[in-house]
DNA sequence: AACTCTCTTGACACTTTCTTGACATTAAAT
DNA sequence: ATTTAATGTCAAGAAAGTGTCAAGAGAGTT
């Protein structure tokens, strides 16, 4: 069961409240002041957590930067618990990866209700293997009946939206929308990103048998 | 599942932010920028979106005259998001039909939670199931039991049309009009389609199951 | 700064679809 | 039954979509 929590707070009142609310829900609360020490024993000694609660305001390092190590090195869900309430700091957190963020003051179960929110998520979120392909959406990486193909990020982007949508036409638009590309995106762009994929996987475009173009609507993913 | 977002915010950081947000609660999000080319791909070329996320402050055009537009040809819920915090707007916004408004700055988790409440609200599906057919609108693709049946672009639109409309009778000059076709386009142009469409669902002119001609008048499905 | 890899876009050749006039066929009107 | 108007379908040209090259812009590294 997923249910180690590596907390990072430095207010030691507080860090015992947690820590206790935390063990009597079923959690196995680790709690660091020093966010130092806590980066350390889960990069460097690498213990198992499951999920991380980062206070933005602590000593020695900003909370910012915690997160951007953390998230750099490892897949982990990370929870921010702040006192800084301006909307520009809530959007560099969930820009850094973060995967929830707390106003204090908050209530405890408030905390529960989210780590299991976000736990769920991640739980569920896991190798993808369709026909000849095992897609890794973490890690961005796609294997092809054992061999690692390498796409670029914007062609795996693309690739894992038409194999997640196997069987259905998406029109050029939805892919750009879809991507998050700005909205001025040519159609050709998306042509030219196919056309490299298949190039990659070994699809002929005439004769495909992973993605298939269809004509005046967008393309395909034929599982 | 009821579950594309066409969110209309032109800061790109906000944008992508949320964009990635609901993507992670399996939303489909189609982000625009221009509110005139969201409006384009949602009013003319008819994507099937479940729910609109409109920013009020957009560049060229005011959010309210979007909403009013939508709401005028489209039955579809729509979340106002703004800057804006003074209760006239609020009403206003209401007014208008749209579904839900949160004032900026908001959580994300905030608006994943509106959104899911305005469309358990709204309920709605998006395939449709008719005699032997299986219309996909999203992905433009039709199965007739069982069997993907392969229609061209304007094939599947005067299809659909003709499906949604069954029973009834409808004219050359309906077709070409819901169809956005220009309105030079002369009638053999439809019959020539509807011969195409009758082939490819293996209906006999003579002996139509599916499309009868209505002599004078036009044609019309029966389910 | 130089370099490399990726992304984007116009250009051009090519393919598929759309449109339309023509002619045969069929239905209604007289 | 004859006339008139509408429909079914063919075939060919027009229009629109697609595949890919190649060049340049942009990002990220060394």
């Amino acid at each position: 069961m997923s249910r180690k929590v590596l907390l990072i707070e430095d207010d030691p009142a507080l860090q015992e409240l947690i820590c206790s609310f935390l063990t009597s829900y079923g959690f196995e609360t680790h709690g660091y002041s020093d966010p130092k020490k806590a980066l350390e024993c889960l990069l460097v000694k690498k213990e198992p957590f499951d999920i991380v609660v980062l206070d933005l305001m602590l000593p020695g390092m900003d909370g910012f930067d915690v997160a951007k190590m953390i998230k750099s090195q490892l897949d982990i869900p990370i929870i921010i618990s702040s006192a800084r309430t301006d909307i520009g700091n809530k959007i560099y957190g969930y820009d850094l990866g973060t995967d929830d963020y707390l106003d204090k003051p908050y209530e405890p179960r408030e905390l529960v209700l989210r780590i299991e929110a976000v736990l769920r998520r991640y739980g569920r979120k896991s190798e993808l293997v369709v026909s000849d392909f095992t897609i890794d959406e973490s890690s961005k990486s796609v294997m092809m009946a054992g061999y690692p193909i390498d796409l670029t990020r914007v062609e795996f982007d693309i690739f894992l939206l038409l194999v997640k949508n196997r069987g259905k036409n998406l029109s050029r638009d939805q892919i750009i929308g879809s991507l998050g590309l700005g909205d001025e995106t040519k159609h050709r762009t998306i042509d030219m990103h196919i056309s490299n994929i298949r190039l990659k996987i070994g699809d002929d475009a005439k004769e495909p048998r992973y993605i298939k173009s269809i004509w005046g609507i967008g393309y395909k993913f034929t599982g």
